[in-house]
DNA sequence: GAAGCTCGCTCGGTCTGC
DNA sequence: GCAGACCGAGCGAGCTTC
């Protein structure tokens, strides 16, 4: 119902414009006859109703042409609109009926016939006229260069929205072109009492201008700009709110409905911002570990090239004077020893690094016989392939090795021996590896040294004097790199048949996992000096791939396999040493 | 029809920029 | 100091709900 007459006073604006567009010559001369008679023509003595204010021009009967007498009734028209588009996107309104009020508003009566409470009516109407007369910018425009008064045209264009009606303007136009010509208002009169029933005093327009400047009405109209910018923000406001109902929604409800947009677009936002850290920070994960899995796939390349070298090298030693290190471990190397030391019997190559399984690419690797010195320069080449590759270094991750096939390299005589070698072999040359070799076996070391002696004196310097404990003696002067003692590996045997129940190979990754666990907690075997330089973290990159059942029957390990993703990595079926140069 | 709500208007005071 | 803007109070009117 509001709405309706809502509409009915945008339709009353627009036909009232037209109006003026149409006459406006025939109001031009009407206004000029009134403003000798210093009478106000219809849009003037609306403009006093918007004022609100006692004054004697709006008791005064206006002399009404005619042609403009209004219809008793409500009235049909027809908007048509003269002016610009409409950039506030105010809605244009078709068809309206009038209602007399409104009619009223439009088109002057005569007081006499105007009830006293149709002021406030008229004023209602007169605002919808301004904001209409504000949405057609082009009208206005004619209006205010007719209007004199340099002020009110401030005053109109004060708001970007400014909404006065022409008829103000012509308001002042019968008054003397300017508000300050005008004659010095009384004091302004306050109260209700000046409200809705002015006094029927011709005198009170005077009164109302003290000092000469019309105040009173200039802040009333600055007022109404002010409530027409605030309906137009409103307005605005509205549109810009999805989900809102066009109708029945009074600014306070308006105001609600921003308020919880805007706290949905907030929520929105701290969400998007929380998935965007969120992807970022998953997209820094993925990007290390890919480039960790590089680096291992590189590092244990060359750590398999190693080994490969240092296994031909131990291996004849190993033969001639097995080790007393046999333990618990040794039954079940031997299982996996009578698995494929046959075929590599046979094949006297060994034609994959140690962890790998044999496959279709074993034969490339070249026929090696365990006296092959010249292997050492194949370790020292490795060596300087991993010292030029520092970011190897604090990663010192390798490869995963398949649980049974460290055993098979194994002899009967050497159970353990495989894979201390390659741990030996995969640490001689890397600081990293260093802390391995400590703990590796004596004899391995013993063997390691006699290599290193033999063929690349110049690397002696990279194991440290403390793991002379182990048989690995030093060439005096050569400065120590690790301060881990020897620790025979042959405890961790011990423990195997407690952990293990079931026979359980004992891979690489379980040792150096093992290992790293008694670095980092110490454990009785250990030297007090154990582990001093070298941080442990560093020795477990050697451990990977273990096995579900070592996972789940050794917690130690366990934390060694599920803290470094790099450990799941499995075992390629080819020989990696072959992808080194690729 | 009364009550409540909303809106617009006027008025007075105050603050602020020029 | 002046002009404009801002704000709150008071009022009236229209509309809806009960």
């Amino acid at each position: 119902m509001k709405a309706v007459q809502h509409r009915s006073q945008d339709t009353l604006l627009f036909s009232t414009l037209l109006y003026c567009k149409q006459d406006e010559q025939k109001e031009k001369q009407r206004l000029e006859q009134l403003a000798e008679q210093r009478h106000c023509d219809v849009n003037y003595n609306s403009t006093l109703h918007i004022n609100n204010v006692p004054k004697a021009e709006e008791r005064r009967p206006l002399p009404v042409p005619p042609s403009l007498a209004p219809p008793p009734m409500s009235i049909t028209v027809i908007p048509i609109p003269v002016v610009a588009p409409n950039p506030g996107g105010s809605p244009t309104l078709p068809v309206a009926t009038l209602s007399p009020p409104a009619a009223a508003a439009v088109l002057p009566r005569s007081p006499q016939t105007r009830p006293d409470h149709t002021t406030s009516v008229l004023t209602a109407n007169h605002k919808q006229v301004m904001q209409n007369h504000h949405h057609h910018h082009h009208h206005h425009q004619q209006l205010i260069a007719q209007t004199p008064n340099a002020k009110l045209q401030q005053l109109v264009h004060r708001y970007p929205g400014s909404i006065v009606s022409p008829p103000q303007q012509h308001a002042l136009l019968p008054q003397g072109g300017t508000a300050a010509q005008q004659a010095p208002p009384p004091p302004l009169q306050d109260g209700p009492v000046s409200r809705g029933s002015p006094p029927d005093d011709g005198r009170q327009l005077d009164k109302k201008r003290p000092g000469g400047a019309g105040t009173r009405e200039v802040h009333n109209k600055l007022e109404k700009n002010r409530r027409a910018h605030l309906k137009e923000c409103f307005e605005t406001l509205k549109k810009n709110i999805p989900n809102i109902d066009e109708k029945k929604t009074s600014n306070l409800s308006v105001l609600r409905s921003a308020l919880r947009y805007i706290q949905t677009l907030k929520r929105k936002e701290k969400e998007y911002e929380h998935d965007m850290e969120r992807l970022a920070r998953e997209k820094i994960a993925t990007q290390q570990r890919l480039a960790a899995l590089k680096n291992e796939l590189s590092q244990w390349m060359d750590v398999i090239e190693i080994d490969r070298v240092l296994r031909q090298t131990v291996q004849p030693e190993e033969d001639q004077a097995s080790t007393s290190t046999a333990s618990e471990g040794e039954d079940v190397m031997d299982e996996d020893m009578e698995d494929e030391s046959a075929p590599r019997a046979q094949a006297a190559l060994p034609t994959a690094p140690p962890t790998m399984k044999p496959g279709p690419h074993a034969a490339r690797v070249p026929p090696q016989t365990p006296t092959l010195i010249p292997t050492t320069t194949s370790f020292i080449t490795q060596h300087i392939s991993i010292q030029h590759h520092p970011q190897l270094q604090p990663l010192a991750v390798t490869p995963p090795l398949p649980v049974s096939k460290p055993a098979a390299r194994l002899t009967p005589s050497q159970p353990l021996m495989p894979t201390h070698a390659q741990m030996v072999s995969a640490s001689s040359l890397h600081p990293t590896v260093i802390a391995r070799a400590s703990v590796s076996h004596p004899s391995v070391i013993q063997a390691v040294n006699h290599v290193i002696h033999g063929g690349g004196p110049k690397h002696i310097a990279h194991l440290a004097p403390s793991t002379t404990a182990s048989g690995v003696h030093l060439a005096p002067g050569h400065q120590p790199i690790g301060h881990i003692t020897m620790h025979p590996v042959a405890h961790l045997s011990q423990h195997l048949p407690a952990l293990y129940p079931q026979p359980v190979a004992v891979t690489q990754s379980a040792v150096v996992g093992h290992i790293t666990h008694t670095l980092n907690h110490g454990h009785p075997h250990m030297n007090g000096a154990a582990a001093t330089s070298q941080p442990a973290a560093a020795i477990v990159g050697k451990q990977t791939a273990v096995s579900a059942q070592m996972v789940t029957h050794h917690p130690q390990l366990v934390g060694q396999t599920v803290l470094n993703p790099v450990t799941m990595v499995t075992m390629p079926s080819f020989p990696i040493s072959t992808l080194k140069l690729a």
